[in-house]
Parts: structure tokens; C-alpha cells; sequence
DNA sequence: TGACACTGGTTTCATTTGTAACTATTTTGC
DNA sequence: GCAAAATAGTTACAAATGAAACCAGTGTCA
């Protein structure tokens, strides 16, 4: 299919169009994943992320997995509070601050972290493990640019003026 | 932060995690660009896309502009039916399958194409706009293998045996 | 000290989304 | 030619989502 030129003469080519092709692959590659520990352990997207937070990090407040994943704070909440019913994970209070908690993985949680971490890795290596070692280097540094870009427009259009 | 050991020992560091980052990286980038045509023009991202399509080929069955853009075909039928609603676009019944109908976009939809296709466009400039072309081929490389890979992932999975 | 702004986290509500069921039509196999 | 399977698109329903209101606790500054 050839496209199609209009009075106006501007054409938007999509397959040429980096953020959409970004988006689509991202949106195919998260179904993917998704699907993999979804239907294998009944974990949903946000679930997973948080216990891999807590799985490289070991103890965070929900504030900070909230910023080290870039996830809405209702989904981080939500996330929690699920897995906290599964026993997934283990609340303690802080003293100094007690409005927040610092979670970490329980004994379950972390055989969950440990059986899905290694599937990830393998899916990864499926999608990604025969492309050469300096196209993945080039494919890291364009994506740190974009999404410090991304990240700061986003900031900025928060904090405007209305 | 540093990442934490804990017994097992397999550690996933998601910040060296592909998927994870290509999926973050997509987020960012959606809500830039969604709140860039959301905001200015009152269209929302599914509807945009359809936009997108149509603008681009002309003229496209509902099934084409899904196939296309990766997106479920009930997001298509309602982004459809918006813009229907919206006068944005032109339906034509097609005579040899009266199930499926033939979409373009209306002089009012053209109109906003128009206008926000560039902004699109410039938006994507910034983002990318200082990355080189090594590493922009690069990346497109990439996208175009995890792409295919991820589809074909999916595919398979939607026709597993119950 | 006490009022007031702020912050971490939860909840409510309306919207968006996908799954599955459905309608209308077309294709297939006999 | 016709019953059964398939296909384009819509709709009903349930689950996921984000914005905004909210709660409890903390910081500030007079």
C-alpha cells in the first residue's frame, strides 16, 4: 500500500515515525512478557514490576518503586496491596516516618521473583539476543536520550501555568 | 542503589533489562506525545492513530487500519465511531462486502490531520532529533527485529491448544 | 505551640480497555 | 444450493486505569 499524498501535501509516514513505531513495539513486547507470567503464575504486569524492584533492590517504599519505574502511584498501591494479600511481600513500618512502609519480598515472594526472573531473561533472549553487540549499544543510548526527553517534557507540561 | 543479592543468587537488573526499558521508554513517549495532540485538539491516541492511517493511505477498511497499527479491533470500532460522531470522517459501504465499509478521512478530518501531523512531527524532532544517523538506523534495526519477533510471539501463543 | 502547607499512601469515581458474546454477511465443503 | 464455518464489525460486561478527593502523619514558620 503506497501512500497517499493529499491536497494539503503533508504526509506523516508511520513506518517512518520513531515514537510510533516505538510505542508498537513496546505495546508487542509487553504482551508478550505479559503473557508469559500472567498465564504461568497468575501475576499481573504491575505485580511483576514491583516484585522485580524488590527482587534487584531487596527493601523500598512504595514511593520509590513508584519513581524507579515510572508507575502511577495507584497502580503501585494496588500492586502492593495485592500482593500483600498473595503474602508476597512483607511490610514494615517506619518509625521515623509513618506514613510509609518499607516492603520487601516474603520467603513466596521471592520463589516467585526467582522463577520468573530467569523466564524474563530467556524471553528477552529470545527478542533480543542475536542482534549485534554495537546495534544494542546504539539501541540503549537512543533509548536513555528518548526517555530522559520523554520524562522531562512530560515533567514540564505538569507544572504549567493553567 | 545497589542491587541486593539475596539467596538464590539470580538477580535481574532491569536497568540493564531491555523489554522493561523499551516499555518505559514507549510509555513516556505516548504520554508526551498523547497530551501534545490530547490537550491542543480534543482526540484522543486511538482515534489520532486513525487519523494517522487514513491520512497516510487514503482509504482503509477498520480491519486494514487494526492490522496496520497493532491495535484491538474494538479500540478501532470505537475510535472509529468518535470520529464518526465527530464528522472527522467519510464511510462507504463496499458493495461486494456489505460487512465491511471503506473509511476515509472527511475535509474536516484532513483538517486536523493536517494540523496535527507536523506537531507530531516536531515533537519527534525533539525527541530525536539529535541522535545520530548510525545510531537511528541502529535503533530502527532493532525495533524491526523485536517488533516481528514479539508479533510472532503473540501470534503463537493466541493459538495455543486449551 | 498551633495553624497551614506538604507528603506517602489509599480510596472513590468516571473512563478506558479487553474478552467474549453477538449480528450480519460471506465463504467453504459437500 | 445449503448447512456449517469463518469474517467484519459492534456491543455488553467486567477488569484495569488515572484524576482527584481523601486520610493520616510530617515539616514549617510565626
Amino acid at each position: 500500500m503506497k501512500p497517499v499524498s493529499n491536497k494539503e501535501g503533508f504526509v506523516l509516514r508511520l513506518e517512518d515515525f520513531l515514537p510510533y513505531r516505538l510505542v508498537v513495539a513496546a505495546s508487542l513486547v509487553s504482551q508478550a512478557t505479559a503473557r508469559t507470567y500472567a498465564t504461568k503464575y497468575s501475576i499481573g504486569i504491575a505485580e511483576w514490576r514491583v516484585i522485580a524492584q524488590l527482587g534487584e533492590f531487596g527493601t523500598m517504599t512504595a514511593k520509590q518503586i513508584g519513581a524507579r519505574s515510572h508507575m502511577h502511584k495507584t497502580k503501585v498501591s494496588r500492586a502492593v496491596a495485592t500482593l500483600n494479600r498473595k503474602k508476597m511481600l512483607a511490610k514494615r513500618a517506619n518509625r521515623d516516618d509513618k506514613r510509609e512502609a518499607f516492603l520487601s519480598l516474603s520467603p513466596i515472594g521471592l520463589e516467585v521473583y526467582e522463577s520468573i526472573a530467569p523466564a524474563a531473561q530467556a524471553l528477552s533472549q529470545r527478542m533480543f539476543g542475536d542482534v549485534s553487540a554495537e546495534d544494542r549499544a546504539a539501541f540503549e543510548r537512543v533509548l536513555d536520550t528518548v526517555t530522559a526527553r520523554a520524562a522531562s517534557l512530560a515533567d514540564m507540561e505538569e507544572e504549567l501555568p493553567d
